[in-house]
DNA sequence: TCTAAATGTAAACAATGTTCACATCCAATT
DNA sequence: AATTGGATGTGAACATTGTTTACATTTAGA
């Protein structure tokens, strides 16, 4: 009679919920997970799913919000730790980006679809910007930043190429027929290459 | 009497449920592609799409295969181009990438998106290696090739900067404060700033 | 012309997203 | 402490979707 499954009320349903969408997303993909299903592995009637969230739509915009502020806080962890140790920040951050993509690639899937999210959502555009920050911020440390409100083209190819990566590493032709270790070597190398083009010509940099 | 919409067979099926696909998810997006929906837009009921296509998943392969078929055919045809009127085909290639992406999202979309389709599928998997290798050719045109069957990292480099852009102008924050006209503007810069970087002869850096 | 294969239809099923009326619990006020 | 209102969860129901099955119509070739 002590059971704890036995409980009326949950206590962390919508937490538990997103930690639902991740382990169905992460071992069946996206695309298997449903409403139903995360409240069943929840145990709970999958009208409750309701009271926390709108729409199978907002769970999933949830979802990917949680997976963009958890991008940005790799992403600002690796770069605090990488000028603390005075190394280059750009390169640790571009390969924080593309582990996180490599390791989570459910999150990373979830991130950007825009067709299954609220992308008006007010947190989502929130966490959006967040990131779009931290990105400018790690590559501004060895980029130049023109203007702040703007993406130069130097800041534009150095996201495009590890958000590209990061792409073909998780979706493509590419993913399947390479193995992690590989894919993390060629990101290295690519890396290297990318800041000799990125910070070539560059007039001045703090 | 002689009403066309009225025989009992279609006759083009399977290419008018393509075509459906298109339509719907051009309008729609690919989320709202139902096998329903795409009977009714033909005129025919739902199990009639089963004589020609599997399932769901076959038909969104098909399109996503159609969609690789389509940008081949395309970048193929750039490169032509170029090289004849003796232009940069590496830019040529890459803005037709990338024209591509955003003239038809939804083709796009639908190029790589492993979990909605059968990636092992025969057909697909041609039309991926057919795509990768014109990407290979037109890059090889000003990025040294070394080793053909595998990804050296300016190949890597030229082919993630430019698929990454794609993905940024299509879906994301990037997508959204950004009007086609200064997306393809940025993009010139961006390919600019690529083809320096890619075809410097600076073997090892560091 | 006749028949078999190809192609289409209607009806039915399970699964899913969603809603609604009702049940249960928690917390604040009395 | 008892009460009560709001928050949270349940079960039943509904429309929609993917899919199958048995049957109907057409087409092509012997």
């Amino acid at each position: 009679m002590s059971n704890k499954k036995q409980r009326y009320h949950h206590g962390h349903l919508s937490e538990s919920l997103l930690q639902a969408v991740n382990d169905i997303a992460s071992q069946f993909g996206i695309e298997a997970v449903t409403l139903r299903g995360c409240a069943k592995h929840v145990g709970v009637s999958p009208a409750a799913a309701f009271r926390h969230f709108q729409d199978k739509r907002a769970l999933l915009t949830a979802f990917a919000t949680r997976a963009l502020n958890q991008l940005a806080d790799t992403l600002a962890a690796t770069e605090e730790k990488a000028r603390a140790s005075n190394l280059d920040s750009f390169h640790a951050v571009g390969m924080a980006y593309l582990s996180f993509a490599l390791e989570n690639p459910a999150l990373f899937r979830a991130m950007w679809r825009e067709e299954t999210i609220y992308s008006r959502d007010e947190d989502y555009l929130a966490a959006a910007e967040r990131l779009v920050g931290y990105l400018k911020e790690g590559f501004a440390g060895t980029i130049e930043d023109e203007d702040p409100n703007d993406f130069s083209p130097h800041e534009m190819l150095a996201w495009s190429s590890v958000h590209g990566m990061a792409n073909l590493f998780v979706d493509g032709p590419v993913a399947s027929q390479m193995l992690q270790e590989q894919k993390i070597q060629l990101a290295e190398s690519v890396l290297r290459e990318l800041k000799s083009a990125c910070s070539s010509q560059q007039t001045g940099v703090r």
